[in-house]
RNA sequence: GUGGGUGUAGCUCAGGGGUAGAGCGCCUGACUGUGGCUCAGGAAGUCGCGGGUUCGAUCCCCGUCACCCCCCCCA
């Protein structure tokens, strides 16, 4: 086996099938987006290496880089490198073209981004993101329209099963902070209490107790982030037909979970008083019976200064996620505009979706409508003039290029779903008639060739 | 980065110390202007790579690389 075939580890080529799949979803986002009023953009595969260092925090080391070419490539030094997600790009966009842009600024982006990750199930080192995000107000119906827009998207795709999870940094910091947990241990902390949803109760605080936090301050710590589930009952009934291990829950829930907090973080009040808000404003949305509130939903990215949200479907890793990041584009222009995002991974989306069997019949379309077969040279004139006529009869139309065997020839388009063959041989051809085959019925009829066009579109019909 | 698994034909995989197998796919013909079925024939593999043991290694041993799953992290 001639070795070196294959893509680099964690990148993909796309097949005209899988290219058909990715356009559906990425046609269905788009459209989502636009009834948003979100405006595209597009921004390069790669940026200056210092756009990107010092926005994600230690993260970092997964930022594929690129060496200096020409007479610096010996030095090995990186000058440039591939984006890492949509955002960082974002702001450094808003940032220089502050005096174009209108404000408040919407936009959506569907492009790839990289990372020097180790790839896994739905996981790849060059994947899309589409991204949606509001720059220049704060107003929670930023939050809110955003949380929308993703489920009207997940909707439409024809997803059943997602929940919107949500939580705050700052009541996040607060609450660490009402436990004790010093401001440089937050991420580390947050991390670990992240994986509530993954690794159980348990697992955490094996993993606190790793990191060397004391009984107490874990005992502590899980009393806050994973107190026993009081509403278990009432998010059970609200839940009723959803199979997924994420509850959303009404908002009257998630307000009395918010309101329990506030007593034992008094100092969340603010960001608590934002989540209600988001919380009740997104009723109002497709997110509508969407939307939970996690307490232990922390987020990587350490860009994030808000509300923070993640999209998540039962069995497999989240397909999404976004929050408030008021502070970013602040680091490239002094200038702060305070900013919000959501990031949908079309990859996980797309694994889904084909272990659901989430794809209209219809996308696997053939090629085309007619392959025009001939017998021999001569024919391939005719054959061309043909095709062209059908064309414009608004057929999608190929000519078998070599006058190989007929049945050889309708063998290839029968197996590349091509319904029809318009066969054009010597006696066609002095006659100025083509026959035409229909693959599916095994029935032939000649016609002139003036009326070949119109008699396929009507047989196409019929079939639907 | 950790633990486990797998590397044999284009694909899915079987086999096994003595010059390599199946199914599917592909090509040719039966059928010189007609596909899905059938039949006959054919092409195609330094058995992942390097070393060791052996008269002889694709098989056993050591190393290495790649891929898959788990952990980890994320989209």
């Amino acid at each position: 086996m001639p070795a070196g075939t294959a893509p680099p580890s964690g990148m993909r080529d796309f097949l005209p099938e899988d290219v058909r799949r990715r356009e559906y979803v990425i046609g269905i986002i788009k459209r989502v987006y636009e009834r948003y009023g979100f405006e595209p953009l597009e921004t390069p595969a790669a940026e200056n290496l210092e756009t990107l260092l010092g926005k994600y925090g230690d993260e970092e080391k997964l930022i594929f880089k690129i060496l200096r070419r020409g007479e610096h490539e010996a030095t090995g030094q990186a000058d440039l490198a591939l984006r890492y997600d949509l955002t960082v790009p974002l702001a450094r966009v808003v940032a220089q073209y502050q005096a174009k842009l209108p404000r408040p600024f919407k936009r959506y982006q569907i492009q790839p981004v990289w990372r020097a990750d180790r790839p896994g199930r739905g996981r790849f080192r060059e994947f899309y993101q589409c991204d949606v995000d509001s720059l220049g107000s704060t107003s929670p119906v930023v939050e809110a329209e955003l949380c929308g827009a993703v489920a009207d998207a997940m909707t439409e795709l024809g997803f059943s099963d997602f929940v919107i999870r949500l939580n705050h940094r700052q009541l996040l910091t607060a609450m660490l902070d009402s436990r004790g947990v010093k401001p440089n241990e937050h991420m580390a902390t947050l991390v670990t209490l992240d994986k509530l949803d993954k690794v159980g109760r348990e697992g955490v605080e094996k993993e606190l107790e790793a990191r060397g936090r004391s009984r107490d301050a874990i005992e502590a710590l899980m009393e806050l982030f994973a107190p026993p589930q009081p509403s278990a009952a009432t998010i059970s009934k609200a839940m009723e037909g959803l199979r997924n291990a994420y509850a959303p829950s009404p908002a009257s829930v998630v307000r009395d979970a918010l309101k329990g907090l506030l007593d034992a973080v008094p100092h969340g009040q603010s960001a608590i008083a934002n989540l209600k808000e988001i919380v009740t404003l997104a009723e109002q949305t497709k997110a509508k019976g969407r939307i939970t509130f996690d307490r232990s939903l922390a987020r990587g990215l350490s860009y994030y200064t808000g509300a923070i949200m993640e999209l998540n479907v039962d069995g497999i890793g989240s397909l999404g996620g976004g929050g408030r990041y008021d502070n970013l584009i602040g680091m490239f222009s002094g200038q702060q505009i305070p900013a919000c995002g959501f990031s949908l991974g079309l990859e996980r989306i797309l694994v889904v979706m084909t272990e659901r069997g989430m794809f209209p019949p219809s996308l696997a379309t053939s090629p085309a409508d007619v392959m025009v077969a001939t017998f021999d040279a001569a024919g391939a004139g005719p054959a061309m003039r043909i095709a062209d006529q059908l064309r414009q009869s608004g057929l999608r139309v190929m000519v078998y290029p070599d006058p190989d065997r007929i049945g050889k020839q309708i063998k290839y388009a029968d197996g590349r779903g091509i319904p029809f063959v318009a066969i054009l041989g010597e006696d066609e051809i002095r006659a100025g008639r083509v026959t035409i085959k229909n693959l599916a019925d095994r029935t032939q009829q000649t016609y002139e060739q003036s009326e070949a066009g119109a008699a396929i579109r009507e047989a196409l019909q019929q079939r639907g």
